[in-house]
DNA sequence: GAGCCCGCGTAC
DNA sequence: GACGTACGCGGGCTCG
């Protein structure tokens, strides 16, 4: 029986903090919301959480309290409370009231006495307190049986981290705060005495009493003098700070004990909030039964069941391991479920604070071939959520690793399909939708902060967890499969993302090798020239700044040198390459400061970063693949984000080159010509550009002849570029103000070349304003491969959202296509090469490029491989064009 | 000292 | 307000 838990939280902070931490909000009729929202969620998540059987919450009152009759000062340097704080007051009262939460409160004493009091009378009868708060006059309480938890930081600190932290013991930080005093709450404390001043004094010596009695031993100093001239103010400070423990508060805990909140009260208060989504999960949402969850501890039970489950036809999947990456990750357990609803959890590397395997686990090379043949039958559709980690997993597990093959059926990637612009698609989040509560990770945890947490969960907790993961997954496939059907969204699930996630998971797990010591060459280098840059700019500037922070060097140039100043940001005036450009004329600076921001750039994001995240075995870096980081259907990749790496100027170039193939390979990449263009002239069917395309004619060229009434072998580089940028801006919805300020243009020159070339390419403005139109009636656009994206502000009386959502409903269809088109080559690809039994392996995709490693003799068949799928992939009114190069790193390759 | 927003910059 | 899709860095603000 373990000891009653009462957790305590300090709401009057916790009210300022959410009213300061959340974006203004405010209901239909102008109240203000945010506070309360900010509030709300702090205690919802503590109950999500943390569970408490027993809470409380204490508020702080209106009026003068004891401490401002001990000290006039007190608290005399704070603002009033904000007026649109002031009236969410009542509201969060009102909150807590229909959570049934005991409200503590008093006239005469603040919230921190209220729970300094609460917490000492349960101390008292042998219960343990958790005081939730993040305010450190507070910490004075934590003992062997307080401790804090601020759930903001999600820090909990116990008596080690108080003494960590300060270097006293959590009973000494009294005499702690009496020397160094607080600012915020006006207490004076010793002038002069610091953190590092007071933490050693008070170690020495104790406390205030046993300091003064010491200190005319002490050697005479400023600070000596300091403290012995302040005796007054140390004491009255830490009266102040002293926490009254005597308060009237409920001294039984069954007082305290959380119930069912007032739903009917709580959905009243919700609506006049417009709470909407709290509003659905507080009343709906319901914590899975774990009936149906069974733990296999026994090598019979496995065996039992690996003959039931091998006739089904769905089997939802998901493992536990003891670390996110995949690369590093052990095996803990996997969890199987049942379309019934029924699970079953298989752990097999649980552990004990020591390491060692706990006993009633099922051995691991059992457990892998009893599993096999289940997971690899291709009659059996596996559903999952993110697959792409469990694949890695259980590819890396004991013994030649296990498939996970057959029909793979992604949740998340069903989640993505159908609502592409979500936030989130954590399985926790979209439960909530279904009504299914989910335990979090943090939940089942508990305490254990270190990422391999999972692995010291007890079998039965982490059982109830694992399974209700693999519940929530198979009742999300049951939700969804009938709304992907309806959409006509299952062949590109099946067909296309499905058979995707095998192949980006080898991309991640093969990585691209790195060259170490260049990237430590070219940080040496860079840093070094960034120091010339840096005092070059202080001379120009007349004084040191920090070059790095846009304020202050807006100070600089607009102020101190009173530079003309060009557009204006939310914050201040903008020193964004196109302001600085402009500047360049007017004065030295600007122009040192581009140099600057781009080596800075490349130092931190690119070179500094890379070598952090190589991994010194294999001397790779392993990228994530995002299969549902878009809303259109690109992928996005992340630490690193090899799809943004420099190649315009010659610094980001020497970045490439530090992209190396394996030994006795080589670098071979394949990139679509304007695949973005060909997709429009597929589209529009515009005679034009299909033709332009179809001869095989440089499309930019073509373009430039037609804008300005010249033969194409008369077009000059700057006509080209002009047309270029048109070309590109048409893709994104430009409008003649984009063109003019890319141009430098007046805004009258760039309408005139874009009537111009719709003029000539009549069937692209048909193709824009049909597509519009077909996404105001449906309420949404498509790709070739049938692709959705709602966009549900196309009808918007906003006339920003509307025209936004207009240019979306242009580039979607097309950057959703060119999408489509490579992940089928990649599809492709990877098949083929399988099939060939060929070394080469596929490394990246950079949205219209195809990198792949490719041993030396392989070089001439996997080209053709290459050019050829990716030119196929999908048959349009143009030709799809594919440029090969290779060498031995990304940059300076041949072709 | 961590979390968040902002300005900025890289890619396609 | 004005060009679509991403990721990520450093600064600055905040903590009641």
């Amino acid at each position: 029986m373990t000891v009653p838990e009462l957790y305590l939280i300090d709401g009057s902070a916790y009210i300022y903090r959410a009213y300061h931490a959340i974006k203004p909000l405010s209901n239909s009729s102008g109240l203000p919301t945010h506070a309360v929202y900010g509030f709300l969620s702090i205690l919802r998540r503590l109950i999500k959480e943390r569970q408490p059987q027993y809470l409380a919450v204490a508020f702080d009152t209106k009026g003068p309290v004891f401490r401002h009759r001990l000290y006039g000062a007190y608290k005399a340097n704070r603002p009033p409370m904000p007026e649109d704080l002031q009236v969410q007051i009542p509201y969060i009262r009102q909150m807590v009231a229909a959570y049934r939460i005991m409200n503590l409160e008093h006239d005469d004493q603040e919230a921190d006495d209220l729970i300094a009091s609460a917490t000492a009378r349960m101390v008292e009868q042998g219960y343990r307190v958790v005081v939730v708060s993040g305010d450190k006059d507070l910490l004075q309480l934590v003992s062997a049986d307080v401790s804090l938890w601020d759930p903001m930081n999600d820090r909990v600190m116990d008596e080690a981290a108080v003494a960590e932290k300060y270097g006293v013991a959590p009973s000494r930080l009294l005499d702690y705060f009496a020397l160094t005093g607080d600012v915020s709450d006006n207490i004076p404390g010793v002038p002069g005495i610091g953190p590092k001043s007071a933490q050693k004094l008070i170690s020495e010596c104790g406390d205030l009493e046993h300091l003064y009695r010491a200190v005319g031993q002490m050697k005479s100093s400023r600070m000596t003098q300091q403290i012995i001239d302040h005796q007054a103010e140390a004491f009255l400070s830490r009266d102040l700070v002293r926490l009254n423990r005597a308060a009237a508060v409920p001294v039984d805990i069954e007082q305290y004990r959380l119930v069912a909140p007032d739903n009917e009260r709580l959905r009243v208060l919700l609506t006049e909030l417009e709470f909407s989504t709290l509003l659905k999960e507080v009343s709906c949402a319901v914590k899975v039964d774990p009936a149906g969850f069974h733990l296999v501890d026994r090598l019979e039970t496995l065996v039992a069941l690996g003959q039931r489950l091998a006739g089904a036809k769905l089997l939802a999947v998901d493992t536990e391991t003891d670390s996110l990456d995949t690369l590093a990750a052990r095996l803990v357990g996997v969890s199987l479920g049942a379309e019934d609803g029924e699970a079953w959890y298989l752990p097999c590397g649980h552990r004990d604070e020591k390491g060692a395997l706990v006993a009633g686990q099922l051995p691991l090379e059992r457990l892998v071939e009893i599993l096999r043949p289940l997971l690899a039958n291709p009659e059996i559709t596996k559903v999952g959520h993110n697959l792409k980690f469990d694949l890695a997993v259980l590819a890396a597990a004991h013994n030649g690793g296990l498939r996970l093959s057959g029909p793979l059926y992604d949740t998340m990637i069903g989640a993505w399909l159908l609502d592409p612009d979500r936030r989130s698609y954590k399985l926790d989040d979209l439960c909530l939708d279904i009504d299914l509560r989910m335990t979090s990770f943090a939940e089942v945890t508990g305490h254990d902060k270190s990422e391999d947490a999972f692995c010291r969960v007890a079998l039965e907790a982490a059982k109830n967890y694992s399974c209700e993961d693999v519940y929530g997954a198979l009742k999300l496939y049951q939700g969804q499969s009938p709304r992907l059907a309806q959409a006509g969204l299952l062949p590109l699930l099946h067909e296309v993302e499905a058979p995707l996630i095998p192949v980006l998971a080898a991309m991640e797990q093969a990585g691209i090798r790195v060259d170490a010591g260049m990237l430590q060459r070219l940080s040496a280098e860079f840093g070094q020239r960034l120091e010339v840059y840096e005092h070059s700019i202080y001379r120009a500037a007349g004084e040191p700044f920090n070059i790095n922070s846009p304020k202050q060097l807006g100070e600089v140039l607009f102020e101190k040198l009173q530079l003309p100043k060009g557009r204006k940001t939310k914050t201040g005036w903008s020193t964004d390459v196109k302001v600085l450009e402009n500047l360049s004329a007017t004065h030295e600076l600007p122009a040192l400061i581009l140099q600057y921001r781009n080596l800075a750039k490349l130092k931190s994001t690119y070179v500094d970063r890379l070598a952090s995240l190589c991994n010194p075995i294999s001397g790779r870096v392993h990228t994530s693949f995002n299969q549902c980081g878009t809303a259109t259907g690109r992928l996005s990749s992340s630490n690193p984000n090899l799809q943004n790496i420099p190649i315009r100027t010659e610094e980001g170039r020497r970045i490439r080159s530090a992209f190396i193939a394996a030994e006795g390979c080589c670098l071979l990449a394949a990139d679509y010509s304007q695949i973005d263009l060909r997709v429009l002239a597929h589209y529009s069917g515009d005679e034009e550009l299909v033709a332009a395309f179809r001869c095989g004619q440089d499309i930019h060229r073509r373009t430039a002849a037609q804008i300005f009434y010249v033969a194409p072998e008369l077009v000059t580089s700057d006509m080209r570029r002009v047309a270029k940028t048109i070309n590109f801006g048409i893709v994104y919805g430009m409008s003649s103000f984009g063109l003019a300020s890319q141009l430098h243009v007046s805004r009258k020159e760039a309408q005139t070349f874009i009537d111009r070339y719709f003029a000539h390419f009549s069937g692209i403005k048909d193709f824009m304003e049909t597509v519009v139109a077909q996404a105001k009636q449906d309420g949404y656009v498509t790709t070739l491969l049938g692709r959705r994206r709602p966009l549900p502000e196309i009808n918007s009386t906003n006339r920003v959202q509307r025209e936004f959502a207009e240019r979306t409903a242009i580039n979607t269809p097309i950057q959703g296509t060119a999408a489509d088109i490579i992940k089928l080559a990649m599809l492709r690809v990877h098949r083929e090469l399988a099939e060939r039994s060929l070394q080469a392996r596929m490394l990246l995709q950079i949205h219209d490029e195809l990198v792949l490693e490719v041993p030396d003799f392989e070089l001439g068949e996997v080209s053709g491989i290459l050019k050829s799928h990716m030119e196929a992939a999908l048959p349009l009114r143009v030709p799809l064009v594919v440029h090969l190069s290779h060498g031995a790193s990304l940059e300076k390759e041949e072709a």
